[in-house]
DNA sequence: CTAATAAATCAATATATCTTGATGTGGTTA
DNA sequence: TAACCACATCAAGATATATTGATTTATTAG
């Protein structure tokens, strides 16, 4: 029960769903990367992001100072039906900006 | 994505995934009959039972003074993923108590 | 009509969750 | 080492959701 509870108040929030759309269409992608691109700051990225690594959603990779976040693979099935759902919702998807790219991220 | 805040919100309750399971388990029940065998007060029991018919899991047909509760029939994928995962919680399963074949339902 | 019953809704309080800005942590670089 | 950067966590206030008991609504029975 935990488990799924946890599971279905990941997905019970908008922020949420935008992030896991977000990195199912860009793919792995880093925190600052996501923060200017979603033009959010960046205590609230790091918790919603930690909601959906703890509820299975996503993993993370740390390379450095950086941490990479990625669509988990493979998902269960209601997780992947869930994802799939949200791909077909009609969200306004900022473009990438890949920040992480040049020397400097001072965000 | 309201609609499917909406059918999130209402996974996201112990109570309600009780309800859906029972409901899954028993099949069409009335309110009363849900009182008495999951012992839970009327007033609880009804908002519940709201907001899983609005969030599109169950459906409601009045009889009379009574209003029957089912799961609705058919569930679209992610809504049937959902109640497949429930099924296979290990959730305490009270016994149906059928009340509202009894003449009077005083509750 | 009046009384009684099943169910829905309301009001008040308690609990949980989200947002922000501040602080903490660990890795990198000068 | 010290300064800096990316990210995580914390604390406080705002918002949302759950629970209960009281009230309302709709239907049936006398």
């Amino acid at each position: 029960m935990e488990v799924f509870l946890k599971s279905t108040a990941a997905l019970h929030d908008e922020t949420r769903v935008l992030l896991l759309r977000f990195l199912d269409e860009y793919g792995e992608c880093c925190v600052c990367d996501m923060q200017s691109s979603l033009d959010m700051i960046q205590s609230r990225l790091s918790r919603h992001l930690k909601i959906l690594k703890e509820a299975g959603f996503i993993r993370v990779e740390r390379k450095g100072t950086w941490a990479y976040y990625s669509i988990r693979s493979p998902l269960d099935r209601f997780r992947s039906e869930a994802l799939e759902e949200i791909r077909h919702l009609s969200i306004e998807l900022p473009i990438l900006q890949k920040i992480s790219d040049k020397v400097a991220c001072k965000k």
